[in-house]
DNA sequence: ATCATAACGCTTTTT
DNA sequence: GCGTTATGAT
């Protein structure tokens, strides 16, 4: 190449990096190679969807102009000079020449796929495109996850493998009722059969690209009995699939791969479309995932997989670290960018989750580093049992909560969802605003799900599972006997359920239901009919009314009704809001693949102030000023199946580098010495990973040695910095569960026994945390009582009158 | 058909 | 220890 051009490539890349000044040397490098296979491994907190978000705006924009040494147009010493000086000090009056300058060949926005594992995801990069690169050009780029992009693959092309266009999407706790129904066809006993282990073999057979017969094959050649009736699990599940028209959520990723191997045209079109391919969280990938990012990047080779080997915590559900470790390998040409600065959390932080998880052997390796700062010291504390370290940490909060921070800066992190009772209590007890996540979801709830049922009956009809469910509820006399024998028929005559029920009265068998179902089906032609053409909300009301399920919760007319009503109508709001964001396909049909899909539409809630109670799992990706993780024992975390396999252990130290590196300002870890989970108290050892923070970066608090109790009394010594005073801590002398009297005078240590004021319903009060409220219920339990008070701007909350004594005062 | 009692079993979770 | 589920009784 001649010097002028050499000159000239090199300002154009200087150019177009001073447009991202902003980011620092590593980010500005992933945003700059745009060509060919790419592994950006992204620490905690380095800012990855910035550098995402900036190299899809960059792709937009430039092209291969930082990253190729192509010439689109003659050039001269002024258009270097431009340049040159604008990579100096970026002048905005210069950035359209500038642009028409460096631009090489960008891409369109419909080129650019941007996979991401949750709508979440997918939202967030979607929305913060927006901004950037502004609406238009935003809505064209294909951001989506994985599934909503193969079913929008399918919904084009999926009759190429035989399959049809209108296929119904079964979530997991569909294709759960579908295993067992599957088991008692097949008379295999649940117990010896666990439908959620049937699942996962099925799920990681399809993983696998294992069809039922070859599945069988190995069975049989094996020899192994079990195998041997699990393929027929597996095949009959399969085929009750294919005959209700529905896809499973693997199935939805499988037949993706299958259509693009099998059809070189599809392959061709989607290769040629998307010339640039970016995978989010590529640690998370599995198998079936791993084979579509490389078919779709197939073409050409612009591939960009983001993630973090550290943070791969999904083993159980296929995730398979080796797509992360192993990129270089399958891409020769690879080149690999490490994302190592923090912006989140402080260097005691850092320095503490670093040394963690530098104890595991499978790993890239990093190093996180930051300019905020040492900060504090992370505390580790010990605690006596589950609820004095509820209690301790409950109290830290509310100390931080009187210097003026707020509860939403405040996040409780565990590895089990059971580990949350007692944090509740306390938090309960001591009336401080908690929101804990990973409970019922809105889609999960039974009526909304019924709703949805009636939904796609009526969008399809084969649905006999979703049929099944709705054809009884309300009551109708339609009995489980009945529909059990219509099942048979329907089997026999290889028709759907539906088309027997449709035509009930030419069974004689069906009896008496026979014309219950008749009318049922009737009902649902007629709202079949009224769909055509009719506004979605209105149609979805009509839908409520004539099925008459509104009616039987407005009969009912208690507490749980009206909520569950409530869910109902929110439903609509679901539909509203879908409409709202202009999908491409505006009907019924478009609406159940979103939900099928989307299950958190309605997490809209940061905007309360409460202290987050969550798994470590749901943690990832979120950031809190001060965290909290607790129950930091051997056994519990890391949890007790990770104590003989490597490889689970390395998970489980994994996600402690998750939990660790969610903190921004504080981390604090707690153990318990004993903790009763599953009813039964245990000791536990402090967790591995405790040990492994060394000593500069925390301080170990330690409750004092209770007493010398069998299974405490040693095992302590090779704990550097664990210190005892030898001391007895009378307040939490024995708190066992049988010696009544002395939980009694555990209860007289706290602020007890003062006098409590009458309280009635209609009671104005003053809390010092909630403001203003009025009594709305008080109910004596013990010596204490449960007193229910809504505050102004805030909300209902129930609190125990003797905890809350100090903060309330009555006006 | 609907309610009651007993028995089980139990990481983590998204699509 | 608790919530879910299966089975049996009315």
């Amino acid at each position: 190449m001649m010097p002028l051009e050499q000159r000239f490539v090199a300002a154009r890349k200087s150019a177009i990096a001073a447009e991202y000044n902003h980011l620092n040397p590593m980010q500005k490098e992933g945003v700059l190679c745009t060509e060919g296979p790419l592994l950006l491994l992204a620490g905690a907190g380095s800012g990855k969807t910035t550098v995402l978000i900036h190299r899809i705006a960059n792709l937009l924009r430039f092209g291969r102009g930082s990253d190729s040494e192509e010439l689109t147009m003659p050039i001269n010493e002024d258009a270097i000079e431009l340049l040159e000086q604008y990579a100096e000090n970026p002048q905005p009056e210069n950035r359209p020449l500038m642009e028409y300058l460096c631009a090489v060949e960008p891409a369109r926005p419909w080129e650019v796929l941007a996979i991401t594992f949750t709508n979440k995801a997918a939202n967030e990069l979607k929305e913060r495109l927006t901004r950037m690169i502004g609406e238009e050009a935003a809505r064209d780029v294909w951001a989506s996850t994985f599934h909503s992009a193969c079913v929008r693959i399918l919904r084009r092309d999926i009759d190429k493998i035989g399959l049809s266009k209108d296929f119904t999407i079964y979530d997991t706790d569909d294709a759960k009722h579908l295993i067992k129904d599957c088991l008692k066809e097949l008379s295999l006993e649940e117990k010896s059969f666990p439908p959620r282990e049937m699942l996962s073999v099925i799920s990681n057979a399809k993983d696998a690209m294992m069809s039922p017969q070859e599945y069988a094959k190995r069975a049989d050649s094996m020899g192994d009995w079990r195998k041997q009736r699990i393929s027929k699990v597996y095949s009959l599940y399969n085929r009750k699939l294919w005959d209700a028209n529905a896809l499973d959520f693997d199935d939805i990723i499988l037949h993706t791969v299958r259509l693009l191997q099998s059809s070189p045209e599809t392959l061709a079109y989607y290769q040629r479309k998307f010339r640039y391919v970016l995978i989010d969280e590529y640690q998370d990938t599995n198998h079936l995932q791993y084979l579509l990012a490389h078919l779709l990047a197939g073409g050409y080779e612009n591939i960009c997989v983001v993630g973090d080997d550290d943070q791969s915590i999904y083993r159980f559900r296929g995730a398979n670290i080796e797509n992360i470790l192993g990129f270089e390998k399958d891409y020769r040409r690879a080149r690999t960018i490490r994302l190592e600065q923090n912006y989140r959390s402080t260097q005691h932080i850092l320095d503490a989750a670093n040394a963690v998880i530098r104890n595991n052997q499978g790993r890239k390796g990093k190093t996180l580093w930051t300019n905020n700062g040492a900060g504090d010291v992370v505390t580790l504390k010990t605690c006596f049992n589950e609820s004095d370290e509820a209690n301790f940490i409950v109290g830290q909060i509310m100390m931080n909560y009187h210097r003026g921070a707020n509860w939403k800066d405040h996040a409780v992190l565990y590895r089990m969802n059971a580990q949350s009772n007692a944090l509740e209590y306390a938090f309960k007890r001591n009336g401080v605003p908690y929101k804990i996540f990973g409970g019922m979801k809105f889609f999960d709830r039974a009526e909304v799900k019924d709703m949805l049922a009636y939904l796609c009956v009526i969008n399809n009809p084969a649905d006999d599972l979703r049929l099944r469910r709705i054809i009884n509820v309300p009551a109708r006399k339609i009995g489980q006997a009945s529909v059990d024998k219509a099942q048979v028929i329907a089997t026999e005559e290889g028709a759907s359920l539906f088309d027997v029920v449709k035509k009930a009265t030419q069974y004689p068998e069906l009896k008496s239901a026979s014309v219950k179902m008749e009318s049922f089906a009737a009902m649902i032609a007629e709202m079949q009919e009224a769909l055509d053409g009719a506004d979605l909300i209105d149609y979805y009301g009509l839908v409520c009314e004539k099925t008459g399920y509104t009616a039987m919760l407005q009969e009912k007319d208690d507490m749980e009704s009206r909520g569950r009503l409530e869910n109902v109508e929110e439903l609509a709001s679901s539909i509203h809001a879908f409409l709202e964001n202009d999908p491409e396909n505006p009907t019924l049909a478009g609406f159940l693949d979103e939900v099928a899909l989307y299950t958190d539409l309605d997490d809209s809630s940061d905007s309360d102030n409460c202290v987050v109670m969550m798994t470590v799992h749901s943690a990832k990706g979120l950031e809190f000023p001060q965290v909290f993780v607790c129950g930091m024992e051997e056994g519990v975390f890391p949890g007790n199946r990770a104590m003989s396999e490597d490889e689970e252990m390395e998970e489980e130290r994994r996600l402690c580098y998750v939990a660790m590196t969610r903190a921004k300002e504080k981390l604090t870890m707690t153990n318990a010495r004993q903790r009763m989970l599953f009813g039964r108290t245990t000791p536990n050892m402090p967790s591995r990973f405790l040990k492994e923070i060394p000593d500069g970066c925390m301080e170990w608090l330690s409750k004092p040695e209770p007493r010398p109790e069998r299974h405490w009394s040693d095992d302590y010594s090779d704990f550097g910095s664990f210190s005892y005073t030898g001391s007895i801590d009378v307040s939490y002398e024995s708190r066992k569960p049988r010696e009544k009297p002395k939980l009694e005078s555990v209860r007289k240590a706290s602020p007890a026994s003062q006098e409590l004021p009458n309280l009635q319903p209609g009671q104005s009060v003053q809390h010092s945390a909630f403001g203003k409220g009025m009594v709305l219920s008080v109910r004596p339990m013990g010596g204490d009582a449960l007193i229910e008070v809504a505050f102004d701007g805030i909300g209902t909350k129930k609190l125990m009158l003797k905890a809350a004594i100090d903060h309330l005062k009555l006006i």
